[in-house]
RNA sequence: GCUGGGUUCGUAUAACGGUUAGUACUCAAGAUUCUCAAUCUUGCAAUAGGAGUUCGAUUCUCCUACCCAGUACCA
């Protein structure tokens, strides 16, 4: 959800100044790569309505040949690795990176000891005086290890004592001093791969990215980027850092489990993790795709007017960075079926009726579609979903197999049955029936309600006289006598 | 721990120095009805705490508390 959130607001950002979306695949850590989902983004950001102007060719893959459609390609960083390196390289010349020769295991032991003594170690201006880089090692040796070794990383030197001063859309000035960062890793020879940091900050300048807008997790980041860009002596983009989306109940950051435990979905779509778990989505739990893009629209920002019903032109429209909040948005899945019922009674019965079909027809109902858009017509504003349609309405199509034992107790009295079954057997209609029953003055309640219990089983339900006008005289007789048959007073 | 960010009804948020602090979801009550749902009406419910600036602070400043994020050869 964060992450379609994340996008959507990039979308409707850029489709609101005339600009493009890119879609960029930043897959440069080859040790996660996950099957699948690539082609999950892709499927996701579809269904949502949000269309990538850039990155995907006419096959709707992540393009890798360059052509007016995508004159940035390739889109997957995996395969932009050539480019990096020279970026890279040419931040050491500059004297803004160096060499570092320090192997994982190294660090680790200088980890463990800085935690030992109750401290965090942290790889920066002071420490690497006594690591083994570029800055310390002599030049002749430096070649020597770059030659023979394969597992050296470019590092970032970080400034001692600098003020970084940064503007973020959302957040404003924020600033920071470089004596509290540490030297980030921008490349590894290891794999001839860049790290986020670099390999982010080259493609957003080569792709000539405008507005970066990103989680908050990213905001301590922000200063390396603003520090990076000046070290290339590029002009940097637009930062927005956007509040995080919160659990339910409690603390901290929506996470996979709080769906499962709480019976929402956190995915778009159903997702089926590499050791086979699955994670429900939005899609297969009947939420319309736009009202799953409004309820992600309206967590974090909100149009300054009072309506909270928007399509997506009327979002792009509306949206803007400033109305986007600074606190952390916890969700609510009560909000969001809100917004589902909203959307459901906004369409039209024969496309509801068009999408119960395929269900009706699985529980071998025989039905027309004309009728079932009356039904529909008579349900659509007791629903959330399409899903609920067959829970509200399956006694149009067959008879109650059992009779709710409360309900029956309540409204199956023999006087009741009487009057009932007079009522019923000496008028053609619902209408008629009501006119009977009141010109007796009878009480209409006991009496419909007796005969709601043998047309339906229970005691609530549709009105008398629609569940009449679908079943017809002789199939409510029918299901009266059943219910006299099996019914005991 | 350190660094950064955040804090208005239970939740999402409005009020960009002056309001009886508004709206939506949820919840409760009433109306309506043949029941239930829907609908309509009403109601419950908040500026984290403390200083300061000001004629006046939800709004500006500082301190405290609490929450979140980051602190990787992950993104």
């Amino acid at each position: 959800m964060g992450g379609v959130r994340t996008a959507l607001y990039n979308y409707l950002i850029a489709k609101k100044n005339g600009g493009d979306f890119i879609l960029r695949i930043e897959d440069t850590d080859s040790h996660r790569f996950v099957p699948g989902a690539e082609e999950y983004i892709i499927e996701s950001l579809r269904w949502c309505g949000i269309v990538p102007d850039e990155g995907l060719d006419e096959n709707g893959r992540v393009a890798e040949k360059a052509d007016e459609r995508n004159p940035h390609a390739p889109y997957r960083q995996s395969q932009r690795r050539g480019i990096y390196r020279k970026y890279a390289e040419q931040l050491v010349a500059g004297g803004y990176a160096y060499y570092a020769f320090d192997t994982a295991e190294e660090l680790e032991k200088q980890r463990a000891a800085a935690e030992g003594a109750g401290q965090t170690f942290i790889y920066n201006a002071l420490t690497r005086r006594s690591l083994r880089n570029s800055l310390t090692l002599a030049p002749a040796e430096v070649e020597r290890l770059l030659a023979e070794r394969t597992d050296w990383t470019v590092r970032f030197r970080m400034p001692e004592d600098e003020l970084v001063q940064m503007d973020d859309e959302i957040r404003g000035h924020i600033e920071v001093n470089t004596s509290t960062l540490d030297d980030k890793v921008l490349w590894k020879r290891a794999d001839e791969l860049p790290t986020y940091h670099l390999a982010n900050i080259v493609d957003d300048h080569l792709m000539e990215i405008t507005d970066v807008i990103r989680g908050e997790e990213w905001l301590p980041s922000l200063p390396l980027h603003f520090l990076l860009y000046r070290a290339f002596g590029w002009e940097r983009p637009r930062f927005a850092h956007l509040p995080l989306l919160l659990k339910p109940v409690g603390n901290g950051k929506l996470s996979k489990r709080d769906g499962d435990k709480m019976g929402f979905p956190v995915f778009p779509l159903q997702w089926t993790a590499p050791d086979g778990q699955v994670s429900r989505g939005y899609r297969e739990d009947g939420y319309f795709p736009d009202a799953f893009v409004n309820l992600l629209a309206m967590l974090g920002w909100n149009p300054g007017t009072e309506q909270e019903i928007f399509s997506m032109d009327e979002l792009i429209q509306a949206f803007s960075l400033e109305k986007v909040g600074k606190a952390g948005a916890k969700f609510n899945p009560e909000k969001a079926k809100w917004f589902n019922r909203e959307y459901l009674r906004m369409h039209s019965d024969a496309s509801l009726a068009a999408l119960w079909m395929p269900e009706l027809k699985d529980k071998g109902v025989e039905t027309d579609e004309n009728t079932v858009r009356e039904i529909v017509a008579l349900i659509k504003e007791r629903a959330t979903f399409v899903s609920d349609f067959w829970e509200i309405a399956w006694y149009l199509f067959k008879a109650p197999e059992n009779y709710t034992e409360k309900d029956a107790a309540k409204f199956w009295k023999a006087e009741n049955v009487t009057m009932a079954r007079e009522a019923l057997a000496s008028t053609g209609s619902a209408e008629e029936m009501e006119d009977y029953i009141r010109a007796r003055e009878w009480p209409m309640g006991k009496v419909m309600n007796c005969i709601r219990l043998a047309l339906t089983g229970s005691g609530s339900g549709l009105g008398i006289a629609d569940i009449m006008r679908f079943i017809g005289r002789e199939e409510a007789l029918r299901r009266f006598h059943r219910a006299e048959e099996r019914l005991i007073i």
